[in-house]
DNA sequence: TCAAAAGTGTTCACTATACACCCATGG
DNA sequence: CCATGGGTGTATAGTGAACACTTTTGA
């Protein structure tokens, strides 16, 4: 019979590691550090940290993202626990991976040099420490899934962009070409987006109307009843 | 900048809860546990046990499950890690919670009146201990959502089973009605179920052919690139 | 004037859904 | 012989995918 006697039972070191992706022209990425620091220091990681007695997980995870980035308001969501009992070679420890998803025209540049940080595309992205691959692979699964059900996507570009962004943005995430034609009437045919009189003139002579994600208009729409799928 | 000093960090105690759910003509099914020890002792709760150093998560799931089902070679999934810091009354702990699928009629009746253990059908589950109703309303969630993309029903099936028996299984998981003739035309159109000659005589007067999940075809037909949909 | 990116509709195949009657059998 | 649950096909609407030309304008 089960006891109540909590003082018997193991207590483990829980560490958090942040997948933390973000999206521009180049293509889709993912943010590692090099560490300065033992163990394997000098090899890339994703970053990461120890749980707090007094705190939450999704607190923890807020905390060592803003460390990095400087943002807070971060979109994020827990991914899974990994518990190889060798996974640190130090001490035992579990890790509760978290991925986040930033416009990563909006974080703090200098933050991520203090902290040898870089943005690799996720083509290039090197052999990683622990099972830290691992993570990364569960995350872009995840994310792959998120992204056609709801609309996280527009957690990876700035408040306002072009329609051949978001479908440069999709074609990165679903790691496919899309039809042109098809992916915007789709996308005008949610109607959660707005476009704005205002182009963006940098990427085309021709130029690209701005459209901004209404998040409003959004969540109205699920309240009653609606699907985001792309 | 972050140190490699593991000494200083916090350690916690590490649960795990089970959310074990079954079928039968009743419906789906939770298996829950009224508490013979304190804290909240006589209320009804998931089954649980603590990480123990040497183990990884998967393990000490199968280790509590088999310890209430007498089952081994269960469908399990791990579902999401919970920490609200005052979650347990007695101590900081956090708890990885685990969803498993059984086979109602397989597991050991002993074992489960032993441990004062009863099966509830999702609308008859009482209010329970802790945070185990979040724990149980996210393991339904993801359930719904992944008996629709994989063939997982099946765990909480005999070996064998007619037709209805499977319309009524998903009818119960999706919570809602489907129609008979394009439910079992679209479930013959996947080509992974082969039927038997044998009928099922027990239920009605004319009888209902057996059928069994043949996941050999299945998985050669995932390596060719089919996806379950349902 | 031309290169480079933006914008715009239609057709076709397929999938999802709605729907009603006959069959087999034990009581 | 009849009540009960098992088994079967078709028609329609909606969604997903394929596909090509015109527009704008800075260089």
């Amino acid at each position: 019979m089960e006891l109540n006697d909590y003082s018997k039972e193991d207590k483990v070191l829980l560490a958090l590691d942040c997948i933390i992706f973000g999206f521009d022209n180049e293509g889709l990425k993912v943010l590692l550090i090099k560490r300065n620091f033992e163990p394997e220091k000098g090899r890339w990681s994703l970053i990461g940290g120890f749980l707090k007695k007094e705190e939450i997980l999704d607190q923890a995870a807020i905390r060592i993202l803003n460390r990095l980035t400087g943002l807070d308001d971060i979109f994020m969501e827990q991914l899974y626990t990994f518990s190889k009992v060798d996974r640190d070679p130090v001490e035992r420890t579990l890790s509760v991976a978290y991925y986040a998803l930033i416009d990563i025209a909006a974080h703090d540049k200098k933050l991520i040099q203090e902290n040898s940080a870089k943005w690799f595309l996720l083509e290039d992205v090197p052999k990683l420490i622990f099972d830290h691959d691992k993570m990364l692979e569960r995350a872009i699964a995840r994310l792959r899934r998120r992204a056609r059900t709801k609309p996280i996507g527009f957690e990876l570009l700035p408040d306002t962009f072009t329609m051949p962004q978001l479908q440069k943005l999709y074609e990165s995430i679903l790691d496919k070409k899309l039809d042109k034609r098809n992916f915007i009437s789709k996308v005008n045919g949610l109607d959660i987006l707005v476009r704005l009189d205002e182009k963006d003139m940098t990427v085309s002579k021709k130029g690209a109307f701005l459209y901004r994600f209404d998040k409003e208009m959004y969540d109205q729409k699920v309240v009653d009843g609606f699907n985001f799928k792309i």
